[in-house]
DNA sequence: ATCTTATATGAATATATGTTCATATGAACG
DNA sequence: CGTTCATATGAACATATATTCATATAAGAT
């Protein structure tokens, strides 16, 4: 779209304009839309995904968390500081030991939409 | 987790061995863990999600689409490859002209799940 | 057949991101 | 206080990915 609100690419945009401006309407806020795709991003790597599943079960610490998936002790503390920005896990220290778990009663839900999908694949 | 299913991390994995080996039972298979955070990386781009958002309004065809985010032809076209590949959006000729449309009525429910977390924040 | 229009695609480029390695921090304990 | 254990973090490296550019394909129009 141009300045004035016009659309100059192929011929479709002129037949197509009022859909267009329809749906240009209806879009959320370009931020909202980051927003989004922000949080799949986060979702979008097997370690977090494997790291919150483990968490629907059991609150753990970063070296549980390391042993269970046979990974380095510092890609689960950098994977687990991600998710921490993102608020999806919250932690508690307890001594030396810092436990981490769930913090988005959501994510569940999100992840069961996820399975309908590949499942119907 | 050794070959032998033990753990040798720190002294926490031999306290927590019982928890580590209950929700080692409980995760689902690595592929499928694997697949579902490859949908989510699909869904972790701003323009992908812009897409299926339009999409959720009204079929529309590529040129359509680049004229509405202002971007490329080439460009929607690639990421219409990349949600055509992941079984989110199909399409249909019409003389010339491609329309794009959604192949998931899920998505939906995945992306107000999302925002839920969003709002929450 | 040739030209135009709409879309697809391969290669190149720039950027983002996950893991590793080395090291720092923070807490308990002798 | 120095040591040990659990975790955090910065830098480096390797890999993945989004867009651009040039070009190919596919269908209608002349």
């Amino acid at each position: 779209m141009d300045k004035a609100g016009n659309f100059e690419n192929c011929s479709c945009t002129i037949i197509h304009k009022d859909i267009i401006k329809k749906v240009s309407r209806l879009m959320p806020e370009e931020e909202k839309l980051y927003e989004l795709s922000e949080l799949f991003k986060i979702l979008g790597d097997t370690t977090r995904v494997k790291i919150i599943w483990a968490l629907f079960e059991s609150e753990m610490c970063v070296c549980d968390i390391s042993a269970l998936f046979n990974m380095t002790q510092s890609a689960i503390s950098h994977q687990l500081r991600t998710l921490k920005q993102a608020r999806l896990v919250k932690f508690r220290r307890e001594g030396k030991v810092v436990y981490y778990s769930l913090d988005d009663e959501h994510v569940k839900l999100l992840f069961d939409c996820g399975l309908i999908h590949i499942k119907e694949k």
